[in-house]
DNA sequence: AATGAATGAGGCTTCATTCAT
DNA sequence: CATGAATGAAGCCTCATTCAT
């Protein structure tokens, strides 16, 4: 599953506890985290809820800046990856649009804690400062734009799109998927998902609330 | 104790004062509370800010978590004002959303500090923790909600909208309304309104972000 | 005594307040630091014996190592001046010279607990890296030892002294005088001050251990 | 336990390998304790710097403070040898002196690195609480004041010393030499070794600073 | 009401020491 | 013997809150 970047060199004993380790500790923060938020979260916590000692955290992550940093990024991979992978799999503009958001609802379903997380302490976007500071994230984060608003310049050439700004439409794709996952973080923890509704809101943003269309 | 919002009762010029102090600390409140978001922000930097003592703070208000519910409490009484005003002014369905989305838009204008402070804080909704305390703020909220539901319904029934879940539509409209926002508070903080922009993200939400409308 | 530097302006209450807290807090450190080195000392005590609480010594001082330069720089004002003095006084280098040893053993006296903090930390020169990062005090020293260096340079061209390097002079000089104090502060704290002994440690340094003198 | 002073039994190839890493650990300590002071240091630095693990250097020594008490022991060793040497190489009480002298200056140049530790860290002498605590070496160090004192008061009786008490001789003679070798320390590590300057020193304690010589 | 110095609990971080492999 | 990950006590520092003036 995760497989350690790319160079597969076969690990000592050692090395392999010591990531898996690693991962738990990461797996406790990302928990603590997502409960209490960046700045109430004790590094005590976050310690029990991995079942070391504090020191012990910091073998593995300088302070708790780099902590929550690494905790970021680690998660950022998963999700570059597949969503990658989404935009490839699409042919036209619009499929890869329609990929990125369910794929990014799939990403949500599957890392529930971590979406949670992202949209307390980052309102999911990467303008906060804590995060600002990392250049790889945020040049990351500034590479995803960059690729949808092509993807919707795209589409408006061809002709799937309306001839709006592509930020805007990128406002609106944004806006529509957040507020969604976002509004699932919060009432009921345990529904379960509901592929009309999310057909639903892709359908929202696509073809908007209103029966009667405008042409334009 | 502090009534202010109604009853109107002839002030002493201590009374007077008194409210105006309060002001200017809910000011410098908000001011300090947005920069650095709630943890960060120091009592002393915004008694500084007020220019009082920190101990004049606490005449006001008896704690950080009060104070900064009370700022919550008061510009929440402010744009409830308005958006009833909005609502009202509509007489369709549609209308009522439309102004209610540019009212929206009109108050983000006014209170830009503030809603910054939103959506570093509370991601825009109201269900962070430190709020869903407050009895108050969550019932007023949880109004809003209801009414905006009652609108999206009738709106469906009216055939304006079209028949999708109303929390459906609700987290569309308020996903795009809010990202739009969102973006417009980092951003260069100091671009100037644009109308055009913003009546293309009302396009967006209402007619959608594809050129082929698919009948329903 | 403790004259604030120059400009005398009224101080109000709580500024005087203020200053003698100052002075109670740098006389506690000075305590605590001399009994257990720079590092072994905590806050706490030094607090404790201030009779404050830890989060007021941090109105006063940034930090630790704030709070031990202020001490030193402090002390090192008193010092100045009084050296300075005994420099004027003296007519002929050999004077002066005589004047900074008694001075200094002056100094000691008044100054005890402070003594055995520079010879514990500093080991009586300001070499330490803790200390050579304050440009003023480096700086303030610097000049002390030009101005020694000076003293006898004269002294050799006025045949007072003999045609040694300067610095050897100095070497030898300071070598005397600190060691006869470092001696001081170890064995039995309360022993009385004995002229005598310190007459026969100046005569050590100006004529010699040895009775037959060596022309040269 | 660890008798590896004299009593020569054949010592076994493992017995021979301990010895080995002890002393590499020992010279580490020496280094990392010279260069940050006793507190600053860290037992993983000297570890590192001996390449050794934590653990290992716990199997020779039992806490960070043994391990710098057998440091100082195990130079003892080699310093009072060397000492004793040079005491008994001398005919007259002067001669005795004056060896202890150079002596102790080839030491300096020998054990630069262990010098700048005493220095900075003993102030020269042992009176160290971290020292004091070993009976052994204050025992060691207090034959060594009394054969020095001894020797000085051989010295006044043959005329060689001027009549001062014994105690002040001391004093100055280990002024004079200390603070040479402080200053050695600080300014400019890379300098030569300077027989001239050095003769210098030990002429101004024999002698004295002042030309004319006061007859007693 | 206003002031701001004082308080002290609580958080982050370090590092000597232990112990299972 | 060697290893180095794990431990947790202890220190520095911050800041919400109190209270005497």
């Amino acid at each position: 599953m995760h497989s350690n970047t790319s160079k597969s060199k076969p690990l000592s004993r050692r090395e392999r506890e010591s990531a898996r380790h690693r991962q738990e500790m990461l797996e406790a923060a990302q928990s603590v985290f997502s409960e209490h938020g960046f700045e109430k979260a004790r590094m005590e916590d976050i310690a029990q809820r991995a079942e070391f000692a504090v020191g012990t955290l910091y073998r593995f992550f300088a302070s708790k800046d780099q902590l929550y940093l690494e905790l970021l990024r680690d998660k950022a991979d998963v999700m570059e990856e597949r969503l990658d992978e989404a935009i490839n799999a699409g042919k036209t503009p619009l499929e890869k649009v329609r990929n990125i958001f369910f794929t990014r609802l799939d990403l949500f379903w599957d890392h529930k804690a971590f979406f949670r997380l992202m949209v307390q302490e980052t309102e999911g976007s990467l303008h906060k400062p804590r995060l600002c500071g990392d250049e790889n994230l945020a040049a990351r984060y500034e590479r995803f734009l960059e690729q949808l608003e092509a993807i919707f310049e795209a589409g408006i050439r061809a002709g799937e799109f309306r001839a709006l700004p592509p930020h805007c439409l990128f406002a609106a794709f944004e806006g529509v998927l957040r507020n969604y996952v976002a509004r699932l973080g919060y009432l009921d923890p345990d529904a379960p998902r509901d592929p009309a509704e999310e057909e639903a809101m892709f359908e929202l943003f696509s073809h908007g609330a209103c029966l009667a269309p405008k042409s334009q």
